[in-house]
DNA sequence: GAAAGATGTGAATGCGTATTCAAGCCAACG
DNA sequence: CGTTGGCTTGAATACGCATTCACATCTTTC
């Protein structure tokens, strides 16, 4: 609550470089009417006084705003810390600001986007995280654009931004299909979470229909150590029955599967147990691994979401509520065998 | 630029609960003297309207902000990411905001810094990047608090939290020193960086005085790729002679070390050559690596920055200026030989 | 029961800037 | 030379809320 020094005003500089104040927000102003001899008067006064335009004041006058609020959940995930980094960049590039928020695994996120909509921000965009309709409702009185990023919406009263979590998934299950797979492990994520639950639903379908099919899931809490412990606490026991497949629903939880498997159990991979995960993130490309995946095409799943919040927030919900669903890109990895024809 | 759509604003509250503006405001003030009934009256009125007050307006004419900014670089190193994460849940925390800004290395930080101090922010944290003398000068003007994160500050005249770079690294020295290295390699990271710098000289000095040692050094650039492609560019030619010991400044760079020996020379770590890297990212602990490091102490020298936001500008600055070092956590790992007693 | 205090209330004002508006200026034009 | 039109300019005002201050209401005290 620091109590915020007096600052230089606009006044302050007009008095100096002898102008009036709006002849110092117009200085400030890009392609605002004013003689190049006084900007530059005026600008010198600036910085012999050390004045900058206070952004509050002036959002307040203008009544508009240059920022736009990103909730990130679950920023434990390098792929949601990846996101974050992708929006910040690219909403800096745009000029704009960023106001980062964050909401801990299925904690009352209602409150910080409570928080996030007292600013009069140009948009919100919500990554792993639910709204409740009351939020909705308001965000719609105060006419802010929000935009899901990742996550499907129940009732689809919203507009969002996502990867084809299904279809990736399919392509995923048809490999190891292909590939042989008979037993298989999911690894699930957050059982609410719509990216979980539509991976796993995606997976499966590759094996509809299919004889002699076993599939299991078990809870990996969408984190490495989640699904590292979930991978000992199955098969730690005497004599357990490994897969031949598993698949993880995100690349960190796979990442941890690899870890306790290799290092608990001896076994490889993929010559033991086939492995897969799903997002594409940076370490799971790495040498040890290799692993085999679908790649979220970030930047642009990031750039369309901009691109939606420049829509009026009439044009986001309800009826009018754009889903757009962007295919992912199939990472050959080294995870599940047979793969060499994928290989460039 | 979206022009925000008209406001619901106290007044219109106050007219619906039939009192007074003041009023409205008291009703969303914390211990703000009012009945508890006629709030109760307000905040119905004020959900009815989706009424929330405007921060911007609040933060105006309160002449205080809840707002700090954060300058992260390189966000491409997991550390980072970590630290940003970390910065963000305590600020929010501590129910102020976080805005976010990003740094593409030595890119014109002053810009962003700029663009930052357009807020009346409570603080700025800057995280690997140069801040100009003249940009101090403004944010003294200004009346802004700055802290450097991690960055040793030329000519200390701004306060800064820093872990122990010199002391960590010339831990690991010694220990690689005890274990026998002779030949060894250092991989740096930016050639300007403080943090950089520190380290190399730190673990130089362990070897102080000792004959028989012969140190060399590769730039890593930072980052993943910057080190695996340090380490093949070197060692990719015909006969290479190897060291004994690699010394990466940062620990993202370490594991590109350590995949491009294994991956690519076929040397196991440490039989073959000892590793050691810096930071203690998440990643590095993981089984394929174990990595030897320090551990920088987020969680520590991030409260000890926001502790060093709310001293008073001027006593962070000339001869004011505070500096806390905070001593690193060795991690022992398992890629430096004879680490066994130092296990728990 | 009156005086002193504690508390709740609204009218008015200030925060620092952008915007409107009418007036001022100059150049080019007929 | 008078006029039209474009460009600059400053006075006044709006933006939405917190705060001050004086007043009204209620409680306590002897």
């Amino acid at each position: 609550m620091a109590r915020l020094k007096t600052r230089v005003t606009s006044f302050d500089v007009a008095k100096l470089a002898g102008v009036s104040q709006p002849a110092v927000s117009r200085a400030f102003t890009p392609g605002a009417s004013i003689t190049k001899e006084k900007r530059d008067r005026i600008l010198a006064a600036a910085k012999e006084l050390n004045y900058v335009p206070n952004v509050f004041a002036s959002n307040l006058s203008s009544n508009r705003s240059n920022m736009v609020a990103v909730i990130s959940g679950n920023l434990n995930n390098p792929f949601y810390s990846e996101t974050l980094q992708v929006f910040v960049e690219s909403i800096q590039r745009t000029n704009r600001q960023v106001l980062a928020f964050s909401v801990q695994d299925g904690r009352d996120s209602d409150d910080v986007m409570m928080q996030a909509m007292r600013y009069p921000i140009d948009g919100l965009v919500v990554t792993s995280a639910q709204m409740s309709s009351e939020l909705v409702k308001l965000s719609e009185g105060l006419g802010i654009p929000v935009v899901m990023f990742n996550r499907r919406v129940e009732g689809s009263e919203l507009s969002g931004v996502q990867c084809d979590n299904f279809e990736g998934s399919a392509i995923l299950g048809r490999l190891m299909n292909a590939a042989g797979a008979r037993r298989i492990l999911i690894v699930r994520g957050d059982p609410q979470g719509s990216t979980s639950i539509d991976r796993v639903q995606g997976f499966r379908s590759a094996f509809d229909g299919i004889a002699g099919i076993e599939i299991e899931e078990v809870d990996g809490e969408s984190s490495y150590s989640g699904a590292r412990n979930a991978m000992i606490r199955r098969f730690g026991g005497p004599g357990p029955r490994f897969p031949d497949a598993i698949f993880a629903v995100n690349d960190i939880m796979a990442i941890g599967c690899a870890d306790a498997l290799n290092e608990n159990f001896g076994l490889k991979i993929p010559d033991d147990i086939m492995l897969a995960g799903f997002d594409g993130i940076r370490e799971g490309q790495r040498a040890p691994y290799s692993l085999t995946t679908v790649r979220q095409p970030v930047e642009r799943m990031v750039s369309e979401t901009l691109e939606l919040l420049q829509a009026a927030p009439e044009n986001l919900k309800g009826a009018e509520a754009q889903k757009r669903v962007i295919p992912g890109d199939l990472i050959p990895g080294h995870t599940i065998p047979g793969m060499g024809r994928w290989a460039r």
